[in-house]
DNA sequence: AACGAAACCAACCGCAAACGC
DNA sequence: GGCGTTTGCGGTTGGTTTCGT
């Protein structure tokens, strides 16, 4: 899987390199060069800036914090809700959750999540993994082990991102141990849109079931996984 | 007022896919 | 097609703030 062994350059343990919080100054200079220069190219842009933080430090701060149109401020009821739902989707894909929720960070919802959301649903008695009741989790195990599927609407133990732009495997036996199978991406997009404009939760297992079975994902169920839309 | 515990959140780390030569 | 580099992601850490005693 993996090509070879990489060097891996921990690269804000460079010599030179800062690190931890960020001042206003720092702040200004990457604000003002991204305006001038774009976005990109984050491994030289530091040297070219003038900072002393390594690409990734400065991509993360411009992402999460400095981006004009990241949202400031609390998250309200309603993205909330659509947070919920999303993650009871998606599972722990955060930059797929932040990508339907305009000028919120993949960072952000998933420190929301963890300090605020899962310990709610824990509250009421439900597994903030599955969606499902916590009772219902130990009582049985539930037989998506036999197919080969899991708890998660995604496979949490193959946590690649891998399908994110091109294949996204939808097992959503949350609704029902149903496996609707390998959809691209746009059809996802629209799968999900569709999610988010529709209401509570349980009016969605017919949205699913409609809106997959409009969107011929079965043929892309079998015999493609191999190729998952690459070339 | 002082202290410790808990909560919060920005930032870091390591990994893997995407990209480019 | 192979290989090195860059980018993006999710998990985790640790500093700061808030809360309770």
């Amino acid at each position: 899987m993996l090509k070879t062994v990489k060097k891996t350059t921990p690269c804000c343990t460079k010599m030179g390199m800062k690190r931890g919080p960020w001042t206003m100054e720092e702040d200004e200079i990457l604000v003002s060069f991204i305006n001038k220069e774009g976005e990109g190219r984050w491994r030289s842009l530091p040297k070219r800036a003038g900072l002393l933080r390594c690409g990734k430090s400065c991509r993360l701060r411009w992402m999460n914090y400095l981006r004009p149109s990241v949202k400031r401020g609390g998250i309200t009821p309603d993205e909330e809700d659509l947070i919920l739902r999303l993650h009871r989707l998606l599972g722990n894909r955060w930059s797929l959750i932040a990508g339907r929720i305009p000028g919120r960070t993949d960072n952000e919802i998933k420190n929301y999540w963890n300090t605020h959301l899962s310990k709610k649903l824990l509250r009421e008695g439900i597994d903030p993994q599955t969606h499902k009741p916590l009772d219902a989790n130990n009582s049985h195990k539930p037989k998506e082990e036999v197919s080969g599927g899991q708890n998660l609407p995604l496979d949490p133990n193959s946590s690649s991102h891998t399908d994110d732009t091109t294949v996204t495997k939808i097992s959503v036996s949350v609704f029902g141990d149903e496996d609707f199978g390998f959809c691209y991406d746009d059809k996802f997009s629209s799968f999900l849109n569709s999610l988010i404009n529709e209401d509570p939760l349980d009016s969605n297992i017919p949205i699913l079931s409609q809106s997959l079975q409009t969107q011929d994902c079965t043929d892309e169920i079998v015999g493609t996984s191999s190729s998952l839309g690459h070339d």
